[in-house]
DNA sequence: CGGGAAATTGATGACTTTCAAGGTGTGTGG
DNA sequence: CCACACACCTTGAAAGTCATCAATTTCCCG
């Protein structure tokens, strides 16, 4: 199937505590839905025994794009539904002139394509942020299996919703809060979605580049920097790279809040 | 059924033009979906005559609510889908200390609740900026539609789908827009409704305050002021309190894309 | 008609961007 | 395996944008 899998987050010496903070275990030759690592946060999640099997036959599991490849751009139609299985993957949007705005980050176990469901049109753009492996599902099974499998129906309910729940929060995070809340707000989200992988939620590592996040969040890539800066100097956190360690989560919470006497 | 109807955007001597622009045949007594003016925006839009017929039993619509009250609150269970018939609606989220962030102002025609769709509880508020009529399908008659008229179902993932595309172009506003080319975009969104509804696009009223619109656009009050004064000057528009006149469409719209030498 | 909310305007300062330079790590080819 | 080029990241200085505080005006509602 895949040669030589591709490591999502390089385990070099450099990071000697990533071997056990996110093992490579999810970086499998492919293996049954069944026994995926992922299949509490895929779409497996809360399905029969049967549906998974129905699932799975229809899935491929040999999806593979190189960083800063496409997997769809807007205007697209829609192709199939993907689960990331290593790597991370942008979305984004730009406008006629060409301006972007990162969307979100989605990360192994992750589901994408979503925001093609209604109009079958992808409204945006899907960038690798580095080498990715992916389980991808036709339009037409996906469909059939949504109107066979209401627990599929239900799952696709679900994504979409996170995304608007997601987006929303986005929005509030850029409406109302200044650069350093939004820093703290997107690192405690990472952390909680790392956690809840059953990783440590005070050391990860995080797919992108200084850039990209920026974007994300609404700023200058020198703010960015200047920010991590700062709430180094303050003990707040450590990063170095892309490794992000959390050193006191509550400082942090009470900044993300933005309202606390900081 | 109402007892006066409530003006949607009361037509008072100051505003001559109004009458012409936003008749108030929108407003009226509880007329038959078939014949609604709002009906091609509204959830009749592509049904068939019986799909119509099966719809209108199960609408109630006597709801109003007054300004500022509420029609729901995040985390409350959906109650069902509303279509609003006059007045306006705009929905918010907050966070744990109570910042606010507007999401969307809701006009005539538009529908409201699908942002429950996936959970059943709603991630938003929805309050009046006006006194407001609404239309109102309760969830579990929704649902049966749904599950009977497959024309009902496509318009709800529509619906959905509307509320994502926006969500996405007002994070792209923003996250990388300047204030002046952000209120430029708004009102050539604003414009654009108008016209797809056959008023004028370059003179409409719009229905919230300052502060409202300041918070959406992620600006202060007082700075959107000062943008709406200084286009004032420039040419570009007027806008007496509510009252928007579009002067120079094409500098709004080359401003609204941001990048053009201004 | 009066009280109060909404909107505007000015002055000031904080925050953020921009431009510029320098540093650090990575990947590739010799 | 090393060196070099390049991309990525950081830091500094200056300028610009925007928020805040305060005062005033306008308008709306009772």
């Amino acid at each position: 199937m895949f040669g030589t899998p591709l490591l999502a987050f390089p385990v070099k010496k450099t990071y000697p505590s990533l071997m056990r903070q996110q093992p490579n275990s999810l970086i499998q030759k492919s293996i049954s839905c069944d026994s995926c690592s992922l299949n509490n946060v895929c779409i497996p999640n809360g399905l029969s025994k049967d549906e998974i099997d129905q699932l799975e036959m229809l899935v491929d599991k040999t999806v593979k794009i190189k960083k800063k490849e496409s997997l769809y751009h807007s205007m697209d139609n829609i192709d199939g539904i993907y689960a990331i299985k290593s790597g991370a993957i942008k979305t984004s949007i730009s406008n006629a002139d060409g301006q972007e705005q990162v969307l979100e980050f989605h990360l192994p176990g992750d589901l994408l394509g979503f925001d093609a469901f209604n109009s079958g049109i992808h409204s945006c753009d899907a960038t690798a942020l580095e080498d990715t492996l992916l389980c991808k599902i036709s339009m037409n099974d996906f469909d059939d299996l949504c109107s066979r499998l209401p627990g599929i129906r239900k799952e696709m309910m679900h994504q979409v919703g996170k995304e608007i729940a997601h987006n929303q929060s986005l929005l509030l995070s850029l409406g109302q809060q200044q650069t350093d809340e939004r820093l703290a707000t997107f690192l405690l989200e990472m952390s909680t979605h790392f956690q809840s992988r059953g990783f440590s939620g005070n050391e990860f590592v995080i797919p992108m580049p200084r850039q990209d996040l920026s974007n994300y969040l609404g700023m200058a890539v020198e703010t960015l920097s200047r920010i991590i800066s700062r709430m180094t100097e303050d003990g707040l956190i450590n990063i170095d790279r892309r490794l992000v360690s959390i050193l006191d989560m509550h400082r942090l919470e009470k900044l993300a809040h933005s309202s606390c006497e900081k």
